[in-house]
DNA sequence: CTGAAAGCGCTTACAG
DNA sequence: CTGAAAGCGCTTACAG
């Protein structure tokens, strides 16, 4: 810093304004004094003030990412940077910068927007959050401030947001472990906060319908969404009485801390219980046995919330737009009976 | 936005400098006048514009956070997302903002540190990097910008750095392996360019030379260090016709892989071999075998680095500081022979 | 093609 | 205890 407009403008014996055009690469500037000014502008190492520029132009070119931290463990899930990653690659093209906020509550959620919207400081905001009660949501669209949301939220048709489709996930899925010869299959992590596991689980059920069969709800186990609660989740399971053929847990990590509870009850993945979860972490590739899981494009789920939130910015005829990312199915040893 | 001091004032009758030097909680304004002002800013939900004062206070309470991004993959480490989970907190509480670059490359990263600090967008720097040459970190140093790093540096005496004691932790480690019985023990992942790893290697000597154990070349493995490479990694010391009866990997990751391997071979982890990793990802805890490793504390890493850059920011005297993050060592299964 | 001037929304030294 | 004024470093409508 110290070096200004001002600077470069008594060095190049122009004036400021002649200065910022140039660096704005305004048409009305002669290519003679353009390249003075360049020259000079290296030589000095000048570097214009963001943030004289950001008042001036009433813009940041900042993002803001919103992200639930602490509480629900998001910010250690692998998926989590991955979002990130594909919302830094997309913005670092479009020269925007990118300003993280971890939250912990929804009340600590609702001052940091609020701050966020009103200080001037983001151009838009980046949620990442699937709950089903978010005020949020319903707050950044009275004001009407850019943003976009990384998860399908409740008001679907009155917000911009970027997900997987859960429901065909979670179908196709149970329909794999159909295919594998499973008929009672146990659902881990349903939890009613989270849209993405309530759309996992609709898939699940209308699998079965589809097979007919029929839904036996003793199956279906409430928990935690991202945590290592699938030990616990599976005991609950075996402790009613039930040895399932197959187990889909809403997370990889639910599914490893179910396969753990099974191999020590002397069960057996896959051939006595097929065992899936979703996401597609890392490690379920080196997992024993290695799982079957659903690989779900965090890095482009977080490019996509980006390029959704720049056609909103240079678009004038306001519309909600909404993008589904596709998922793989990445089937694994976890899942193949002999 | 849209509602200024200048709205205040007026609403309240007074002068801007008033409604400004009472939202800085300047004594000399009489409690009755406060009190009114911030009546009608709760009612006019008014909010600073933060830009406007950062340029005013040539200061943003911004901090810049660096990470290596795509390249490395230490975006997809689950030790990231908890560094900076600690930086964030400690940020929030001293009312800072976090913004973050991913870069990848070294040359990404120059442009980036060069356009962070001259651009006046971020009051300092917390550089995640433990590269052995990076050459960000004299550039930070010869113009005296704030910065911290996460990772002791070649030149440790002359930044403000924030890392656990490598060394200690890969002597431990090896420490351990021997009094389990272990003498022939395979290193994996060195990598010339990362401090860490050579730290721990450093560790692994001191070890070994400790217990008159002589330090076998063909049993140290280069190879990447945060990666899903332990599995080739392993076949080459198997290749070399070697057998070791401990492995010690540079990171969990890789040590998952290097099971796999062993696994495929027909050797018993851990009896036939013993295999620890580093960082204890939180699936080593679910692991067939759970992984001995060593827990880094992540978040405390992240934490301490932001409170150096607050202590240097509030100091008057320049000083070059570092802070040891303790690490314990976490013994499961994969290292308990029988 | 270029410049002088006003303005972005704050803060703060100076004056009273 | 409070206000008028200058200044932070840019941008841009207006004028030439």
């Amino acid at each position: 810093m110290g070096v200004t407009i001002e600077d470069i403008a008594k060095a190049a014996n122009v004036s400021p304004s002649t200065v910022s055009r140039a660096i704005a690469n305004n048409p009305r500037i002669s290519e003679k004094t353009r390249k003075k000014i360049f020259k000079i502008i290296e030589e000095m190492n000048y570097h214009p003030n963001y943030i004289a520029r950001s008042l001036a132009n009433k813009s940041t070119n900042i993002v803001g990412v919103v992200v639930m931290g602490t509480t629900e463990k998001a910010f250690q899930h692998p998926f989590f940077p991955e979002i990130l990653r594909g919302i830094a690659s997309v913005a670092y093209k479009n020269k925007y910068k990118i300003l993280i906020s971890s939250v912990n509550s929804l009340d600590e959620e609702k001052q940091i927007v609020g701050e966020l919207t009103q200080s001037g400081i983001t151009d838009g905001i980046i949620l990442l959050s699937s709950r089903v009660k978010d005020p949020s949501i319903s707050y950044l669209s009275d004001i009407k401030f850019p943003y976009v949301i990384v998860g399908r939220p409740e008001n679907e048709n009155e917000v911009n947001w970027v997900d997987n489709d859960n429901v065909s996930i979670g179908y196709k899925m149970t329909k794999h472990l159909i295919d594998m010869g499973c008929t009672d299959i146990a659902f881990l992590g349903v939890n009613s906060e989270f849209i993405v596991t309530l759309d996992r689980l609709k898939g699940y059920k209308m699998a079965l319908a589809d097979h007919n069969i029929p839904v036996d709800e003793k199956l279906i186990v409430e928990g935690k969404f991202v945590d290592d609660a699938g030990y616990e989740l599976m005991k609950k399971v075996l402790d009613k009485g039930i040895v399932p053929s197959g187990v889909i847990a809403c997370d990889d990590f639910l599914a490893f801390g179910a396969i753990k509870y099974l191999n020590e009850n002397g069960l057996k993945v896959p051939d006595d219980v097929a065992v899936a979860g979703f996401n597609n972490v890392p490690l379920s590739n080196y997992f024993t046995p290695p799982l079957t899981s659903v690989e779900i494009n965090a890095f482009s789920l977080g490019a996509k919330a980006f390029e959704l939130f720049m056609a909103g910015a240079n678009s004038e005829f306001k519309s909600f737009n909404r993008a589904i990312i596709p998922a793989e199915l990445v089937i694994r040893e976890s899942t193949q009976k002999k």
